[in-house]
DNA sequence: CGATTAAGGGTAATCGATTACCCTGTCAAG
DNA sequence: CTTGACAGGGTAATCGATTACCCTTAATCG
């Protein structure tokens, strides 16, 4: 044999534009190559009890190897009024604590047999409810809310009982749904503990929108707690970064921080944040963590790389995924329906480790 | 009025967990109320011309807002042997590139009025080949691999001529297959050109497995392009990092590169490995982009923040779901079904501009 | 032995849309 | 006046599963 370049180990016939899809077998064509109905074919597929015997079971599993089949998700959803999809709203996917998440949840919902179906809603109402009026129209099994707004759908949604898990901030209504995240008001207490212990004179605070019920606990714990240990009239300046963006972040601190009289600590609701103050520090030659310490919350698992001076609350992603599809499948579980409404993970302080500086940056070489 | 707190603006009465699901109404009820045939408000629905006089289709339209009617998406996707629904099959999630990738895939599939169902394939075939099963059982309207491997079903769904589309990486089998993505061959031939000109002796690559065609493509550029400027003889250590992971490229630069004799130029085909050889290089105590010219390759826009010491190809994400939609939608227009099946975005080259150093970790504090 | 009960399995209704096919007017061209 | 063409709209088949209901057989129980 002549030897030939290896890359396409397997070789597939050049492809027919115009071949015909074959249209996959149903479970009719089943039926009959295993000489039942298709009753018994649904039934063997779906393992109900005592209605196949062991003779039959086999003829009917070997038909559905042969023909390869698989069900049509449309006829079964069309028959059971409900699908095997799972609708994730995320914010922002740019964000790696709202992509981290998502991952986390499809594995677990694979796992289960289900799917995800994701979608950006950019915090944006409208956004938000034409989704949430899409899940309805898929009959899903169920949607999981990673930063939800108010909007109108969604209280639609809560009155018709449809099973809503919200993650991370809690349900943005006042009314008990299910919710998984962390404790960020013992989190946020325990960090004001710990920059306390570094620098008494106070902190500055670098916050997300307050409408997200986890900003308002991780900046009000916060304040109590470093208020408990300083004094009520210890400084801790509090500014509204309107957005979750880095670059927003970015710029309020170059019109808050300047180099003079940096502050020693600096609070930050989100690591991305974070990112965006700290950017600015580096900029006007401050030395992290040495000139001052900065927390963040969520916990990235790039910082280890990217961030070592960056002090922060570290989200258990990889557990958001069973605890979401756990608190889902209480919807479906007679004996679950009334049981805990809160799912809350452990966290982890995670101190900065990495003494790093930053420069000015140098014009830009041209190339 | 009396003040109250103010923060869940809406109340809404508590939630009844018995409350049945009030079904949604059906085309059959928005037919009755409207007082037409369910084929009218079928056809009214979907805009088909000449089938509805204005006033008809004003009743209709009014009978539809009524009952807020959604059409159930498994009724039509069951008749139509079609869904609206278009999988994506990305590696990681936690990888920023393919989490950005797909979000910028899934506004575009919106815009479109289709949805994601997004899935972590982690390289694997086996869960690969899972994926594209559920696709078909789902009779998706497209499926967009995001870095796919050779597997036996995909092997099938080329056969069968399915609506795939490739992305970044091409198609892993010898045969026609629309593509998106940048144009790699002259991107790594740029970065080479660059490198050169900076540093004459040579450089050391650290590539993700190259079973990836953009990997391939990368490597075997770069050394060309470099051999073609600096001589055959030229020094170019590869370094394969056999993941595409951050943590495997640090653990690999620790074992090579040490601080006495640097590479003075480090060429990696993504940004993730140059994360992990930088992490190395600054626990070594060296300064980039001083003691090194390190670059890197997909452009992640945290880099400006975390990395401005990074030199780095950028991927022009934005673009990367509309190009999807488009190639997506050439598999059901017989005009363009034979038209270029490859889609080659702009990338930009993006220099350093951050002159930032890291020295090694100090010992964690305690809490 | 008769009456129950359970196992095994078939028949046909059903879910909610789309669409092929058919029918009725109207109007303009020839 | 006849003939088409076309607009407007209804009837019913169809997509592929699940499942309520029914039937037969065999085993069990008193």
């Amino acid at each position: 044999m002549p030897s030939k370049p290896a890359k396409p180990k397997i070789s597939i016939a050049t492809r027919d534009p115009k071949a015909p899809q074959a249209s996959a077998a149903s479970i009719e064509e089943v039926a009959r190559l295993a000489g039942v109905s298709t009753a018994t074919v649904s039934r063997v597929i779906n393992n109900v009890p005592n209605k196949a015997s062991p003779a039959t079971r086999e003829r009917v599993l070997k038909a559905v190897e042969t023909l390869s089949y698989l069900p049509s998700r449309a006829g079964r959803a069309l028959r059971q009024q409900r699908s095997h999809i799972v609708g994730v709203l995320a914010p922002d996917l740019g964000n790696a604590y709202h992509a981290l998440i998502s991952g986390s949840i499809e594995r677990a919902l694979r796992d289960q047999g289900l799917v995800m179906v994701l979608a950006n809603t950019g915090e944006d109402p409208d956004q938000q409810d034409a989704m949430l009026r899409e899940m309805r129209a898929l009959q899903v099994f169920g949607v999981v809310m990673l930063g939800a707004v108010q909007s109108p759908e969604l209280e639609q949604s809560l009155k018709s009982n449809e099973p809503l898990v919200f993650v991370n901030r809690r349900c943005p209504y006042d009314v008990p749904a299910r919710h998984v995240g962390i404790d960020n008001v013992r989190a946020a207490s325990e960090v004001a503990e710990y920059l306390f212990s570094q620098h008494h004179q106070g902190a500055w605070i670098f916050h997300a929108p307050l409408k997200s019920s986890a900003s308002r606990d991780r900046v009000t714990s916060f304040q109590r707690r470093f208020q408990e240990l300083a004094g009520a009239d210890c400084p801790l300046p509090e500014i509204d970064v309107s957005t979750r963006r880095r670059d927003s972040a970015y710029q309020l601190a170059k019109t808050h921080i300047s180099a003079d009289a940096p502050p020693r600590a600096i609070f930050c609701t989100t690591d991305e944040i974070a990112y965006g103050v700290a950017r600015h520090c580096f900029e006007i030659g401050l030395s992290l963590p040495r000139d001052s310490t900065i927390f963040g919350f969520d916990g990235n698992p790039m910082n280890e790389f990217l961030a070592p001076w960056l002090s922060t609350v570290r989200s258990p992603y990889e557990l958001f995924g069973p605890a979401v599809v756990d608190a889902l499948n209480a919807f479906y579980d007679e004996s679950k329906a009334s049981g805990p409404f809160d799912s809350i993970l452990p966290f982890e302080i995670i101190l900065s480790n990495g003494l790093q500086t930053a420069h000015a940056p140098a014009e830009p070489e041209p190339v």
